[in-house]
DNA sequence: ATGAAGCGGAGAACATGTCTCCACTAATTT
DNA sequence: AAATTAGTGGAGACATGTTCTCCGCTTCAT
């Protein structure tokens, strides 16, 4: 994406003489975004720097000389992924059925986040976003409010459904999906699914919930898995 | 190490000559337990006793020489809501609406570990428990199983619930509950009501959602709260 | 008034993470 | 082949936070 930490970045610095990397160091910085890629997705961005080195197969120093800080290199993989969901509730505002692009918007915002520790964590959780991500954020909420009130018009949703139910609904699912992520990684599709037949006006029969429950020896194996912390 | 921390909590040990503590002493335990009682519950089980201690004023010292370790207080404190809510299992099976029962247990069941974040990260994860509570959380299963297939015998509740649903979904919740917890601490039971419109076979019209929705500005206070950590 | 019980809290021991420094290694240039 | 210099690894300085101990001093009970 940009050949070095500092230039190419963002700014367009006059000190900055578009000097391309040597061959081993360029290798060595994409082994660095691999491996901060899978272990963030994966373990979510309380991994440390030197986890990350380690899995690269670097020394802790090659990736602070690539990347000033953590926030530089998360910021250099996830920025993308942000402008990608903006994009997909846009995309939902010009389906036909406003029901549909409702439901069809919130799955596609849970089946981003919630295989994407990472990305879940940047998306929900100002502590790891700067100004810049939070303020993507807030471009969600018109749209949102947009696809809640239309679906709501076309009479399908119940009407005291609010714009902030979606993304506290998406938050509280993904919260769910990382808990189950070692053992169940699919398992938040039938809770959305009960919400979603939570969400409709009225309706007759149900939706056929899309994931076998979790068996007690899973559930047990859920809560051993970890626990959160604070702070 | 030290038989006060023993004695008197609740083993009756042989090698326990029933010495009283000395009246300062036991103002001192029951302020400590005040104390964590308080700090456990509003901010949950991973708070240090340095604070503890600091909470009830008086020296770490003092919390290490009544208690042996951490595990030690909460299992005095908390054992007691464990069996408690086992009860409330217990009681729900006796009531003659079983769809009612379930859906009763469920809101007590969130009720006791909305509002205490130490009770819920007992309760949900085994990090925390030692293998005695992790044990009485077995008890639960069978009771569940019963209380689901009863309301679905009944006809109201959907036949592709399962019991660890119930679990599941009072894991989800609660983990809402607890980032919303400064924000607004009742917002779980909107989210509870919406879960429930999704378990019923079929319906027509929707219960009212019982809390009003959060506003934007709540919202973005819930996602600034804090940030979950693994491991 | 005296001895035993109890106290506070500095600090030892440990854990975990960020980021720096510099003696080395190796790609590139000559 | 030698010289040049970008690049490397990883020990360790530094920061933070937690558990738990130690011991000089205080307070209770008799």
């Amino acid at each position: 994406m940009n050949e070095d930490a500092r230039c190419g970045a963002g700014q367009p610095d006059a000190e900055c003489p578009e000097r391309p990397l040597r061959r081993d160091a360029e290798r060595n910085r994409q082994r660095i975004l691999a491996a901060a890629a899978e272990v963030f997705t994966e373990r979510g961005l309380d991994v440390s720097l030197d986890e990350v080195a380690r899995h690269a197969g670097v020394g802790v120093g090659t990736v602070y000389r690539r990347f000033a800080d953590k926030e530089e290199l998360v910021e250099t993989l996830f920025t993308g992924y942000v402008d990608d969901l903006a994009a997909v509730a846009e995309r939902a505002l010009d389906m036909p059925d406003p029901t549909e692009a409702l439901l069809w918007f919130l799955e596609h915002w849970m089946e981003a986040v919630a295989g994407n520790i990472g990305l879940r964590q940047l998306l929900m959780f100002a502590t790891y976003a700067g100004d810049r991500l939070s303020y993507a954020r807030d471009r969600f909420a018109p749209l949102v409010n947009a696809l809640v009130t239309r679906a709501q018009a076309n009479g399908r949703i119940r009407a005291d459904l609010a714009g902030t139910d979606i993304p506290f609904i998406a938050m509280m699912l993904s919260s769910a999906a990382e808990y189950a992520h070692q053992v169940r990684p699919e398992i938040w599709r039938r809770y959305l699914t009960l919400l979603i037949d939570g969400m409709f006006a009225s309706r007759d029969g149900t939706a056929t919930l899309p994931v076998a429950p979790l068996a007690i020896t899973e559930m047990e194996s859920v809560m051993r898995g970890r626990a959160p912390r604070r702070q």
